[in-house]
DNA sequence: GTTTGACCTTGTCGTAGCGTCAACGTTTCT
DNA sequence: AGAAACGTTGACGCTACGACAAGGTCAAAC
C-alpha cells in the first residue's frame, strides 16, 4: 500500500499521515526503491485507532501518551479527564447560548443586556436609543459593572435605579437630550447652566452626597476625572456648575 | 491611563490589548513624550464590548466587522450565525461524550467498541482477551467497518456472526489461542496441517466458499494478501493448507 | 518516444489568539 | 542610587493540519 492508498483507506488527507509520522504517532514504514512508504496492514490498524481517538477529541499528544504506555491504566484516566472536560464545554455552550438568546431576544439588540442582576434592571430602564450622552453612559456603566466587586456593584445600582423609575423616567430622558445638545455648543451657552440648575434639581439626594463624596476620594474621583474627560466643553462647564450645586446643597 | 492599569481594568492581559490594536479592533490612542500609550475612557469601554463579544464566541475578524458596519443588521445576522454553530458544536459534543460513555461502560476499555450496528455485536462477541491474534482480528474487522459501504458491513457481519454464536464460541477462542502459538513456529510443525484441518471444520460452509471466491475477485483478493502478509511462517502455511482444503470442499 | 496526468518526495508558510521570552528604556519606591 | 515594576517593539511557540512550491516516478495515451 502506498500512502494515497493508506489514506483514503483511513478516510484522511496524506498530509495527516505525513504528520503523524512526524509526530511519531504512526512509525514510519519501509521505504520502496524509489523512496515512496510502502503501508502494511498494521500501519492502516493503527491509524485507524489514532483516528478514532482523535475523533473522540483527545490531543495528538494526548494519543501518543496512550498508545505507548498502551496499559489501559492511562486510556482510562485520559478519558475521564477528556470526558470531564468536554463536559466543562458544553456548560459554557449552554451559557453562551443563553446570552446569545437574551441577546437576541432584546429588539435594540444592544450587546451589554448580557449583565446581570440588578445593575441589569438599571441598564435596561435607561434611555439609550438617539442619545450618545446616555449610550455612552450605559457602556461606562457596565464598564463598571464587570469591574467592580459585588459590594460597589449593589451600591451602584442602588444610586441609579431612582432615575430609571417610571416617575422619574422622561425627566431622565429629557436631560440627556439636553445635554446631546451641548456636544457641540459653547461653554458659556446659556442652556448651560439651566440645564446644571435641573440636573441638580433631578439628582436624588443620595446620588448628590455620592457624588460630592467621590470628588474627595482617591479611587472614585479618579474614575471622576477620567470621566469628566470625555466631556466636551459645554458638558464639562455644566458638570462644574452642577458640583457647586451640589456642594451648597450639602 | 497606561496600558497595565488597562488590561487589568477589563480583565485581560496587556499583551491581548496590543494584539487587538494590531488586528484594528481598538484604535492605537495617542502616545505620552516617553513613548507610552495613554488610554481613556472610551478605549476601555471598547474593549470591554470586544471581550464581551468574544466571550460571546465570536472570531475576532468577526468582530471588528461588527465594530466597523456598526448597523445592527450585521450583528444580528452574526449573532444567529454564531448561535447555529454553537448548536452545531452541542451535538458534536453530546456524541462524543456518547462514544466516551460507551467505552468507559465496556470493562476491557477496548478503544475500538465505538462501531455502531451489527458489527458492534461481533466485535463485542469475538474473544480479544489475551489472544494477539483476535485482537488483531478484531482491529482489522473494525477497519474493514469504517472503510467499506453499508451493503459489505451486514454481509461480513453476517459471515462472521456464526463464529460468536455461543456454541461455537468456546472453539472460536480455542483455535484463536492455537494461532497464537504459530507465531513463533517452523512451517513444518506438526500443529500447522493440525490446525489447518480443525479451522477447516470450524468455518462455515459460507463463510468458507466466501473465502475461496475472495481469492479470485480483485479488490477482496488484494485484501486477503495484505492479511496474510501479516502471519507469520507458520501460521501463513496454515493459511496456505486451509485454503486448498476449502477449495477442496467446494 | 514522449507527453500527460496521477502519484510520490521534502520543505515552507499560514491559520487564531494570544503566552512567553528577549533586549531594552522609564517610572517609581525605598 | 539601585531595584522593582512598569513600558516599548520584535520574534518565536502552540494545534492539527491545508495549501502551496519544486521537484522525482510511474503508467497509460498519443
Amino acid at each position: 500500500m502506498r500512502i494515497g492508498e493508506l489514506a483514503a483507506l483511513v478516510g484522511v488527507s496524506t498530509r495527516t499521515v505525513r504528520h503523524y509520522h512526524y509526530l511519531g504517532l504512526l512509525p514510519e514504514p519501509d521505504r520502496l526503491a524509489n523512496g515512496y512508504r510502502e503501508y502494511r496492514l498494521r500501519d492502516a490498524v493503527v491509524l485507524a485507532r489514532v483516528r478514532r481517538l482523535a475523533e473522540l477529541g483527545l490531543s495528538l499528544d494526548e494519543i501518543r501518551d496512550v498508545l505507548t504506555d498502551d496499559q489501559g491504566r492511562e486510556l482510562r484516566d485520559v478519558l475521564l479527564e477528556l470526558d470531564a472536560d468536554l463536559a466543562r464545554q458544553q456548560e459554557a455552550i449552554v451559557a453562551r447560548r443563553q446570552r446569545l438568546a437574551a441577546l437576541l431576544a432584546d429588539a435594540e439588540l444592544r450587546p451589554d443586556s448580557t449583565v446581570s442582576s440588578d445593575m441589569a434592571a438599571v441598564l435596561r430602564d435607561l434611555p439609550a436609543a438617539g442619545s450618545k450622552f446616555a449610550e455612552f453612559d450605559r457602556e461606562v456603566l457596565t464598564l463598571i459593572h464587570t469591574a467592580a466587586g459585588p459590594a460597589d456593584r449593589t451600591s451602584f445600582s442602588a444610586l441609579f435605579h431612582p432615575l430609571t423609575e417610571p416617575r422619574a423616567l422622561a425627566q431622565t430622558q429629557a436631560i440627556y437630550a439636553r445635554l446631546d445638545e451641548l456636544a457641540d455648543a459653547d461653554p458659556g451657552d446659556p442652556r448651560v447652566a439651566d440645564l446644571a440648575g435641573d440636573l441638580a434639581a433631578h439628582l436624588p439626594d443620595e446620588m448628590a452626597s455620592a457624588l460630592v463624596a467621590s470628588v474627595d476620594d482617591a479611587e472614585t474621583g479618579h474614575w471622576l476625572k477620567m470621566l469628566s474627560q470625555e466631556l466636551s466643553a459645554a458638558q464639562y462647564e455644566a458638570f462644574r456648575l452642577l458640583m457647586i450645586m451640589l456642594k451648597e446643597r450639602r
